[in-house]
Formats: C-alpha cells, sequence, structure tokens
DNA sequence: GATGGTACTAACCTTTTTGTAAGTATGGAT
DNA sequence: ATCCATACTTACAAAAAGGTTAGTACCATC
C-alpha cells in the first residue's frame, strides 16, 4: 500500500464506521441477523450476555442510523422483527474480515 | 449465507477482535502504521485528536498483544519507532472493509 | 381479578474508557 | 544551572458505555 499520508480527522472513513456499529454490541447483533429476521426475544437467546436495555438501544441506534429495519406486527403479546437492510448488509464483508482476523491471530497464539 | 444458528460466546470470534482492536484509537493508529514505521511524535501529529497519554497507552496494548512492534534507538533525546508485525498487518483487510463501508454508507445518505 | 408473554421506558448505578495535568529521565546546548 | 526534545509514568477527573431494577401496555387465558 503505497499510500499518501493521511490525516486522521474528526470524519475519516474508520471513525464514520466505528460510530455506525462501534461498541460491544452492535456488530454482534448485526452478525446475528445475517442469515434471516430475527425477533427481539430470539435476539437475545442468541446473545446470552448482552442485557436486554442494551440489545433493545442498540437496536433502536441501528434503526435509526438506517441499517436494520424493525416490523412491528401489531399484536399482543407484540411480536417485533428485526432485519439487516440492504446497507446493513454492506457490513457482512467487514464482520468476515473480523472473523478471518480472529482465527489468523489465535492460529499465530497457538504456535 | 445459509449459516447455521451460531450462538454468540464471550470467545467468539468478532469479540477476539474487538478485544484486540476494539476503542476509539487502536485502528486509526494501525492504519497509521500501515505503510511505514513511526515514532510516537509522528502518530500524535497524524492523529491530532488523541491524547498523548491514549496514544502511548494503546501502542503500548498493541504491542503487548503482538500486532506491534517497538524499536528504540537509545538516543537523547528518545527515538522510538513503533511499525506494525506480520500479524498486525492481517489488520489491513479489516480496515479496508471499514473504510469501503463508510464510502457506501455516506453515498447512500447523500441521496 | 390475577397471571402470562413480549417489547419497551426510565431512573439510577457500576464499570470502562478517555483525558488532564504534573512529573521523570537523559544527553546536549546555552 | 537552566533549557530543550522526546517518550514515558502516575494520579485523578470526566465522560461514555453498559447493566440492574422496577415499571408500563395490552390482549388472552385461567
Amino acid at each position: 500500500m503505497d499510500q499518501e499520508i493521511i490525516k486522521i480527522t474528526a470524519r475519516c472513513p474508520i471513525r464514520t464506521t466505528l460510530e455506525l456499529v462501534g461498541g460491544k454490541w452492535k456488530l454482534l447483533i448485526m452478525f446475528q441477523l445475517a442469515a434471516q429476521p430475527l425477533r427481539l426475544s430470539e435476539l437475545k437467546k442468541r446473545i446470552p450476555d448482552i442485557s436486554e436495555k442494551m440489545l433493545i438501544q442498540e437496536l433502536k441506534n441501528l434503526v435509526d442510523s438506517k441499517l436494520v429495519e424493525r416490523k412491528n406486527y401489531g399484536e399482543v403479546p407484540p411480536r417485533v422483527e428485526y432485519h439487516l437492510n440492504d446497507l446493513g448488509k454492506k457490513i457482512l464483508p467487514l464482520i468476515s474480515e473480523m472473523r478471518s482476523f480472529a482465527v489468523a491471530y489465535e492460529a499465530e497464539s497457538r504456535v
């Protein structure tokens, strides 16, 4: 990579992505939504350590950022489904790279 | 992606990568080191908003995680250079995906 | 009327992350 | 003796992130 000097500013692309999907839970949530829409309770089962409060809050953030869509069936008890929209799906290659990196890292740490 | 149900555990690959390079500054530091070794003061110039304390602390973390190497020239005033080692360079595709995602996202937000 | 289920809100608390400020070490220059 | 440059340590403070707990709404069931 023969790159020129790139000074990091508040608005550099890495920062943008970090602000959108950074933190402890968002990428894990989006990873779970990669395959199919899921309800809140289903997400909670698949991400056992997350608190309900954080799950709801991070889903709301992702909806507000237009990466995830929320579908309310209007039933009682409430049935709500969340799914990645087209823009949200663009995060999947990044998630793949995160997983690949971890595998390479673990392999290196094991020798 | 026809994936089976993958339950997130404390040790899933995404979590591993988040723990290694998550947070506000590490990826930005590694991005700056992509092209060439840099001294602390050079890094500080290229990442203007970071505090010196955080820069030093995160560099130490990256060295401890064996993603970055530190070379002390043993001079006065001190001259120390940091560079990505082979393992650290494996983060670069992830950084590329972060930048690509941000570009796609900004393009989408602009229409 | 009480209970259940699900998805949510809100107040408050704890933990983690980040930043500020003061200080240190060292050889060379003044 | 003082100042300089650089890279670092440390104590403390502030900000941000994450978690706990109690509560709400509403229809269906018992």
